[in-house]
DNA sequence: CGCTTCATTGACGCAAGTCAACTAAGGTGG
DNA sequence: CCACCTTAGTTGACTTGCGTCAATGAAGCG
């Protein structure tokens, strides 16, 4: 098994504020996990009683609504932690994590990372670093929800997702999502998603490419009113 | 002006896990600012440069959405803390404070408390559940925005404002809102809100008494789909 | 007593939800 | 290898919730 001190993967999380004898104290009780595409994580209202930093693959976070449908809350990459949240107010998860594609991971279960939350000062400050730029982005999709048109908000998702997630050698996204997690994002219908995206595809903005989607005019994508 | 280790308000935030010592050092940088109704405390895009401590009033957080529109994100109420998110991301405020009545806040500058939040895990932990606490009620609030209709969501707002903020000794609620603030929180037009609220009347949910509102039936309110 | 701001109600149009039919693709077993 | 089944995607038709514009009423206020 690999050891926490020498994965790079840390770099890109809070685990890179902990000392060389905190991730080796970690490292040998952590466990890594294979998840296949998917596959789920854990489920909205299980005790997690740890975090999961993902070492490869994509998720996304989501949310059972009363209603039936879910809602896709947060996707997460490479070199995130999951669970944070929840690992700190001591509370059952309130999102269901499911694999986007195939991933590994690797458990930290509570006791191991809670002292060290609790008395390393540089480690809990970036983790409320990352819990803080979390809730920005949190504020901003709600004034999309609230404020924006479905159309405007897929426009923006599409973008999001090739700017964050990035693209494959010709230019598709890289992140694969069926046209109900597409709508699940924007929070509409699977059929008005499919719809919008078909519009898109008929004005020139994306291209359509087997199961794959090419944005083939991002300004255009942002001017999207 | 008042000092900091005396003030009672401080046990409902972080602050309670500052020590003596500390508490005694941010009483003395303070300043103590008084906000008369409708008075913005602070806007979108500003340098705070600290966080304010809510002693009395309650207050809106906002944020104009590129349509012209303001989104109201959160309410805070006397004991609370505002602008920690951006203090840590050392970032501008992503939101504006606009007193919903008169109020009385202490602000704290920003190199008096980063020092403890860096170096006092105790108090950097509180407010790390502080912010997952928030992230949490974020999170639910987009799964509201993206799901439910106008008129569950007023419902719900509804419910929230009283068992959050309490009602006048006549259980009318404390806090007083415009119709144009209720279409702000539930991401609406006012027209919108105005009817689904005349609408509650007619149905015998709530009452409208002068310009305050009276929920009468909570349980219905809660049923409403 | 006019002026301004907030609340209310009506009329109308459109974005988006719903239901339903149909196609395409992939997978499995006889 | 084909027949069958399942799942994802697509499109049309219909309905409706909600936004917008506009007119009017009510309430504070200098």
């Amino acid at each position: 098994m690999g050891k926490c001190e020498q994965c790079i993967i840390k770099q890109f999380n809070a685990l890179k504020s902990l000392s060389k004898e905190e991730l080796v104290r970690i490292s040998n009780c952590k466990t890594t996990r294979v998840i296949k595409k998917g596959e789920v994580i854990f489920e909205e209202g299980e005790i997690i009683n740890g975090v999961y930093c993902v070492k490869d693959g994509i998720c996304k976070l989501s949310k059972l609504s009363e209603n039936g449908k879910d809602q896709i809350v947060k996707m997460v990459v490479k070199g995130q932690l999951i669970g944070q949240r929840s690992l700190i107010t001591e509370e059952a998860s309130n999102l269901q994590a499911v694999a986007l594609n195939d991933m590994e991971v690797c458990f930290i279960p509570r006791h191991e990372i809670i002292n060290d939350l609790q008395t390393n000062p540089r480690f809990s400050y970036d983790v409320l670093k990352e819990m803080a730029h979390d809730l920005k982005e949190a504020d901003d999709i709600i004034v999309n929800m609230a404020q924006k048109s479905v159309r405007q908000r897929l426009a923006e998702t599409l973008v999001y997702i090739q700017e964050s997630f990035g693209v494959n050698p010709d230019k598709t996204l890289s992140v694969l999502l069926s046209r109900e997690d597409f709508a699940n994002i924007v929070g509409t219908a699977t059929e008005s998603a499919i719809r919008v995206l078909s519009q898109f595809k008929k004005e020139g903005l994306i291209s359509i490419i087997g199961k794959q989607i090419r944005i083939d005019d991002v300004e255009g994508l942002k001017r999207v009113e």
